[in-house]
DNA sequence: TAGAAAATGCTCATATAGAGCATAATCGAG
DNA sequence: CTCGATTATGCTCTATATGAGCATTTTCTA
């Protein structure tokens, strides 16, 4: 192996671009997929673009109609398995993306999917929990199916760890670990296991896992959730996006407390009427607080449960 | 521009590696450079190895004589002005790593270095503290240097938000915010300004900066400062290192309490004889807790000052 | 007119973080 | 041997943040 070096040693690679677009609907998080949701968009890294980033960008605001109001990068693979037309290794640079959703246009297969259809078990809020116990007896089968004791053991940390059992409590940013170690224990079906989440093409699905964790921790202490909010919306639409991210469900006082506590939102004066009960005022998103904080957080509360 | 999609359309671009490793030796933060300081680490992505981060890790660890206790992916950068052998864009994936130093072998220009000799306005710890005022004047002049009003009221409260000014407190993870808007300001060397700090190659210095961010975020919630501790090490030990990442001083007691509220080391049962005063018990760190924890995170206090 | 469904206002207990006082060991200088 | 300097270590106090729950208010619908 060369020495690193100053000199440009750079090894010529197949470079791609994959997204992980986020909408909130109704209260449910929504994922931009193309191929009838087996996939992840993707695109060539485009030399004569200015930036990784402007070519995505313009792509998604064609597509969506809406501006891409927050954008990031995710994490950069090497799949060792794949690669390109000339046997070159693929590079593949994803990115995740805040906007809201809108009928797609071109591409007949793309559309937005439910991102949980993918990760059944991140939904915890109670209205469409779905069972751990359902794959817990195959978890419990892969961390038994050693002679290794030390192992054995192990593995069952692993798992009590992950999916919050024994005294864990269930941490919602373990959506990765939680995924490979069902796929560690075949319970996916890419790993040729029982059909435990819709399965995606190459390691789409991780990406998608590695996106969603990376939401989870930023709602926390930045205000990106408002990029996936109407102008105008009411304090329980907001919740309702947090929870929907998240995948639990939140302490409404609590929740309200910290909103305003934090100035990050002002009433637009009307109010809305439609909510079933008491009339809800309207609030919009300050968009000064990104220039005055910064970087600076914004805590947005996430409690374990209602 | 082609629509995202699922055929595999990957541009070629020239891909390449590069390092950020950090030691902490004699209570200063130490980056690994080749070129005598004038560049970081770099080398090709290798298509034969079986990881990005393979062939890092054992790049650094015949360097260093010491393991890479820690090890993740920075950012990935392409650089619009720089292209490759055959005019082909370049993609820099970036690492971070952790380990001890040790004196490197091999490549003759390649070092350690301070790594606040690149940022010296990021030490605030009292002992070496380098007056803001330095550049300030160059701060304040640039951003009255605009008629527009809106714009240098903007850009005066960038200037107080990073450098902690009017109410403003210092926040020690804006390093790249401060370095990027002293480089608007044309107030660094690679910029043609004065220098304010030592430069770097290329886009070098901002993956320090990206570098250190990174670490000073991370020692807060998860225990990688005991990757660059030896075996065994007093408390104030610990603590300086932590206060070297940091950039400033800690309250003594309160750092003592978090250490041991969290389990994180027991004692080896020997004492530290050197140190001027009383004898200090001397600790090592608990490596189970990695497993104990796993992802889940364990506070390290980042107080204002003493 | 009685629920039901939300919105809102308040209180309370606990945990955590920032600060500072006080005491205990040890070494070196005089 | 004693004083002072230096570091280790134990404890307390206060402010704030967080998790939880009670009580009212407003509106819509059956």
């Amino acid at each position: 192996m060369p020495v690193l070096s100053t000199e440009v040693v750079a090894a010529s690679v197949a470079a791609e671009l994959i997204a992980v677009i986020v909408a909130v609907t109704d209260g449910q998080p929504r994922v931009l997929t193309i191929d009838k949701g087996r996939a992840l968009p993707s695109g060539p890294f485009e030399s004569n673009e200015s930036s990784l980033q402007a070519s995505l960008r313009t792509w998604v605001e064609r597509q969506t109609h809406h501006p891409l109001g927050y954008m990031e990068q995710l994490y950069t693979f090497a799949d060792p398995g794949r690669t390109g037309g000339s046997d070159q290794r693929i590079v593949s640079v994803s990115y995740l993306g805040l906007t809201r959703e809108a009928p797609v246009s071109g591409d007949p297969g793309a559309g937005w999917r439910d991102w949980y259809q993918f990760f059944p078990w991140e939904d915890r809020r109670l209205a469409s929990r779905v069972a751990i116990e359902n794959f817990l007896p195959g978890l419990i089968a892969w961390s038994e199916a050693t002679r290794d004791g030390e192992l054995r053991r192990q593995r069952w940390r692993r798992v009590a760890i992950n999916f919050g059992l024994e005294q864990e409590r269930w941490n919602e940013e373990l959506i990765l670990q939680r995924y490979e170690t069902l796929w560690e224990a075949r319970l996916v079906p890419e790993a040729g296991g029982m059909p435990a989440g819709v399965a995606m093409a190459h390691d789409h699905r991780r990406i998608l896992a590695t996106g969603i964790a990376r939401l989870r921790a930023k709602i926390k202490y930045r205000p990106v959730v408002f990029e996936l909010m109407p102008p105008g919306f009411t304090l329980l639409q907001l919740q309702r996006a947090v929870e929907a991210l998240a995948g639990n469900l939140l302490h409404k006082q609590n929740f309200r407390r910290l909103i305003d506590q934090q100035d990050l939102v002002e009433e637009t004066g009307d109010v809305a009427t439609e909510t079933g009960g008491r009339p809800a005022k309207l609030f919009r998103f300050r968009r000064e607080v990104l220039v005055e904080r910064s970087v600076v957080g914004s805590k947005l509360p996430l409690v374990r449960s209602v």
